[in-house]
DNA sequence: GAGCACTGC
């Protein structure tokens, strides 16, 4: 039997770290209080309300600070409330960013109901193609990604008194650029004597010191938290074989625990989620009687969204619900009623590698501060248990934290975003947690050959199609790739291409069901590549109306299809915004292609005699991608969109080019590539 | 010959 381990000590808060305020508190608490008598009651009942007045008195005073909470302490929805009643921040507008869309609404919604105000007055939001805001919005949720965004056209941020960089643990990219914006803008801000800028770093456990130091030894206040206690299990022996062990664990508390108590099992990913589902279902069938019966689900974020809503609905009385995730269940979709979790240990992950460019997609060990996050899905509503199939020695030689998304993808939209805020010397940027300087330069090399940079003064700074690149949502290549189409009269297609581009796959491939996707999918393949392919799906999903069964027989997801057509609008307003030049419609497939070969000329590959391909920027080996309109076929050029190591170095996204049509896109690049491989 | 973690602008 797995043996037991302690949980981590919840943090207290600490009073007196910062300086007395009873005379301020007494100014704080209002007279009469304005909510209604059951929201005043779930609000006095959260862990964060007693400290309401020190914390109150502490953030009047300090231009930074860091506040540590668990989940349940209600900082998130109550801090922003108590700044605004507390007049702290009243100058401006108080901003709380979040990683992800859904976040960043449902809390405003819930702020503005517990304020009894109308969603986009006092309380609002803004996120990608949603703006609940207006001029009296005093407390605004936007995802951090928005805010930068913003961060371009004002670089101080001068609307806000007051930023709160929430969830800031997660460390996504956004965040942490925003780090070093926000930072800046403060200093700045107080050299000029303009409105100062709080800023609030707020966080789950972990990471303190480096929040504090990098916030210029900002002071820490710690919540109490309301996490139910879990008790965690560890493995005697290393498991060989995690998916058996996780089966293994599933039917065992499957015997032993009630059947109202849910099961949430973590695994790496689509194909092995769905294998297991599977076994888990037939297994289940040949249970000795008096056993409960069992509803096995999958959930990954590929899934179509009616599968991922049917986790939500309760499993009949007598029947016990197993759900089968990727991290997805670790932070972006919260189950209830889950008592038992069993932590395989491992999570498919994405690294980068900058000299090849290449991105490695492999399964690896969780870092601690993940297997601390997969156990607390536990204990949500009452105490849990976690199954950790891996021994306790194991887990003591995992990663303490996960490595920060900015020192594992590719640089090139940060640097482009930097630079469009035209922040000095970028390449020594302020951040938290610097990335190699090789990342650095394999960005500023991606950038340079986009056409994107000048060199003014020994500064890095942005051609005129750098910026103008820099006003699009997307990755650079496919903002120049936009910039590059009217020349090839084919912005039309393009628009489409890259908004399908940059949205999930718009292509459902279930893999219980491979024969009748091919079968489908046959009318829409293009000789010519996925881009054309992709082409021909949108324009008859448009020609439709854009029919949902149509989309079901195809094996289309719709809800992507609607997301790229809703990306495609965005990007045509900023096109006419910028301005870029228009075209009108091509005829010819052929110019989309040379489009791409123009703008995609560092991502070829060509045929080689023995019938693979080799990369012509780093003679690197790939293979065509099997979910290629081209798998089949022998291309003696082609662009790609992606590299992806998985099994084997694959090319997604791929597109038949002509050879020469590179030559004439880059023709200096292609001579010092040439000079290169002959050395 | 045979496959794709998760977000976000």
């Amino acid at each position: 039997m797995p043996e037991e381990a302690g949980f981590p000590p919840a943090k207290r808060f600490r009073p007196g770290c910062g300086p007395p305020g009873g005379r301020v508190l007494m100014l704080l608490t209002p007279a009469a209080s304005p909510y209604p008598e059951a929201v005043e009651r779930q609000r006095r009942s959260l862990p964060i309300f007693p400290a309401r007045g020190q914390l109150l008195a502490q953030l009047r005073n300090l231009d930074s600070a860091v506040l540590i909470g668990e989940t349940g302490s209600g900082k998130t929805t109550q801090l922003p409330q108590y700044l605004y009643e507390g007049g702290i921040g009243r100058q401006g507008v108080i901003a709380v960013t979040q990683p992800r869309r859904v976040a960043a609404i449902s809390l405003a919604t819930r702020v503005s109901d517990e304020k009894r105000t109308e969603l986009g007055k006092l309380v609002g939001y803004t996120v990608r193609f949603d703006d609940v805001s207006s001029e009296d919005t005093r407390i605004k949720f936007l995802t951090d990604g928005m805010l930068l965004r913003e961060a371009i056209s004002d670089s101080l941020l001068r609307k806000y008194s007051c930023i709160i960089l929430d969830e800031a643990h997660e460390r996504t990219v956004h965040t942490d650029v925003l780090f070093g914006v926000v930072k800046a803008a403060q200093r700045r801000r107080k050299e000029l004597r303009k409105l100062p800028l709080k800023v609030i770093v707020m966080s789950a456990t972990m990471d303190v010191d480096l929040f504090s130091q990098y916030f210029n030894g900002a002071s820490v206040l710690y919540l109490e938290g309301r996490q139910h206690p879990i008790q965690v299990f560890y493995t005697k022996q290393p498991q060989q074989d995690y998916l058996h062990a996780a089966l293994v664990s599933v039917f065992q508390i499957h015997q032993e625990a009630p059947s109202s108590q849910d099961i949430l099992v973590f695994l790496t990913g689509q194909e092995e989620i769905e294998a297991v589902s599977k076994t888990c279902r037939d297994i289940a069938k040949h249970l000795p009687d008096g056993c409960p019966s069992m509803l096995v689900l999958p959930l990954y974020a590929s899934l179509p969204y009616a599968q991922q809503l049917r986790v939500f609905q309760g499993a009949p009385k007598g029947c016990r619900k197993v759900i089968i995730a990727t991290n997805i269940a670790e932070t972006s979709i919260t189950i209830t009623g889950i008592k038992y979790v069993v932590d395989t240990g491992m999570v498919k992950a994405k690294k980068y590698n900058p000299d090849s460019g290449l991105e490695v997609l492999a399964v690896q060990r969780v870092s601690k501060t993940q297997a601390w996050q997969r156990a607390g899905r536990a204990g949500r509503e009452d105490s849990g248990i976690c199954y950790r199939l891996y021994t306790e020695n194991e887990f003591e030689k995992f990663e303490k934290m996960t490595v920060p998304e900015i020192q594992r993808c590719n640089l090139a939209s940060v640097l482009l975003q930097l630079l469009a805020m035209k922040v000095p010397n970028v390449l020594t940027f302020d951040f938290m947690s610097k990335p190699s300087p090789d990342h650095m330069q394999a960005a500023v090399a991606q950038l340079d050959l986009l056409g994107a940079l000048e060199r003014k003064d020994n500064q890095l700074t942005l051609t005129p199609i750098g910026r103008k690149m820099a006003a699009f949502p997307l990755e650079p290549k496919f903002a120049k790739t936009i910039l590059l189409s009217p020349k090839f009269h084919c912005t039309e297609e393009i628009l489409t291409i890259v908004s399908l581009l940059s949205v999930d796959s718009v292509l459902y491939n279930p893999p219980s069901r491979r024969d009748e996707v091919q079968a489908m999918r046959k009318k829409f393949l293009s000789s010519e590549g996925d881009h054309i392919t992709l082409l021909n799906i949108y324009r008859t999903f448009k020609s439709l109306g854009g029919d949902k069964d149509w989309c079901r027989e195809n094996f289309v997801n719709s809800r992507n299809m609607m997301l790229a057509a809703e990306v495609r609008a965005q990007l045509r307003d900023i096109c006419l915004k910028v301005p870029a030049p228009w075209s009108l419609r091509t005829t010819s497939q052929a110019s989309i292609r040379r489009c791409l070969a123009h703008s995609l000329f560092m991502s070829a590959a060509e045929l080689q005699p023995d019938g693979t391909y080799t990369t012509t920027d780093s003679r690197q080996p790939v293979a065509i991608h099997p979910s290629s309109a081209l798998f089949h076929c022998r291309p003696a050029c082609v662009v790609y969109t992606e590299l992806l190591h998985t099994s084997k170095c694959y090319m997604r996204d791929l597109c038949v080019v002509a050879a020469e049509w590179l030559y004439e896109a880059a023709p200096d690049y292609f001579r010092r590539k040439l000079r290169a491989t002959r050395d």
